[in-house]
DNA sequence: TAGTTTATACGATTATATTCGTAAGCAATC
DNA sequence: GATTGCTTACGAATATAATCGTATAAACTA
């Protein structure tokens, strides 16, 4: 079993860009690090080289330009901290977290239907 | 304007179990913190006293107990929270975020036509 | 009142995360 | 083939967080 994967900060902001994107080089990782965070080329290098080594990412190393990929799910890492979420945050109270959320992010009305249809499967159960 | 609350792990815990109580000394936090993790008394007060300096909690010295409250509103927590999440695992879209916490956790037939009718108010708009 | 328990204060240690400087290799270009 | 630019590797410094030991005082208890 995978012990319970538990990226840093820093660690966790790579990782929302590398599930973006599939698949990146540092470069371009950085690059989008950059504009939020003023650091370094090389501090962004030596974080995904740790990650590497933890397992985080696996990087194609055949070109002299290595290429990263995520190895864990963004679903795994969604659903854990969202039981984390409610239960620090929300007190265990998972449909007061869904209220939040649509109250204070805008959302289609598709969206909003397709929540409706799953919130309806659910009541027949 | 209150510079962003960012509280540590450790001083998340400790928030989330004072916004159950409402108010607590170090012995009755500790107790609660001591069923997960294995820390010494005096870890957990330093840390309140840390968050006291950050101005996380207040406390009041009248008796020798010291007695423990958060300044920071949970409210104010979940919203920021919520928002990170859901930049940096769904990707900025909250509806994704919604139907997950929906799927994975069992909530009441209540609660779900409060849900409904809050979608219902947004869709009338 | 002497001893025990329970508090806080606080320095110091340890662990963990972040950041960067510097070296070295490779490839394109002048 | 020297220079320049871009890459990785990696050690080391710095910053931050977590943990605990020890001192000290108050309050309870026998």
């Amino acid at each position: 079993m995978s012990k319970t994967f538990k990226p840093t900060e820093s660690e966790l902001e790579i990782l929302s860009i590398l599930w973006e994107k599939q698949t990146a080089t540092v470069r371009e990782v950085h690059e989008i690090v950059q504009k939020t965070k003023d650091v370094g080329y090389t501090t962004t290098l030596k974080l995904m080289q740790i990650m590497n080594e933890k397992g985080l990412v696996t990087r194609n190393v055949m070109s002299k330009t290595h290429i990263y990929t995520p190895t864990i799910q963004r679903e795994i890492a969604q659903e854990q901290y969202l039981n984390k979420m409610i239960h620090t945050l929300f007190g265990g109270n998972a449909s007061q977290l869904v209220l939040q959320a649509l109250g204070s992010h805008p959302t289609s009305k598709n969206d909003l239907d397709q929540i409706k249809s799953m919130i309806n499967s659910l009541q027949n159960k």
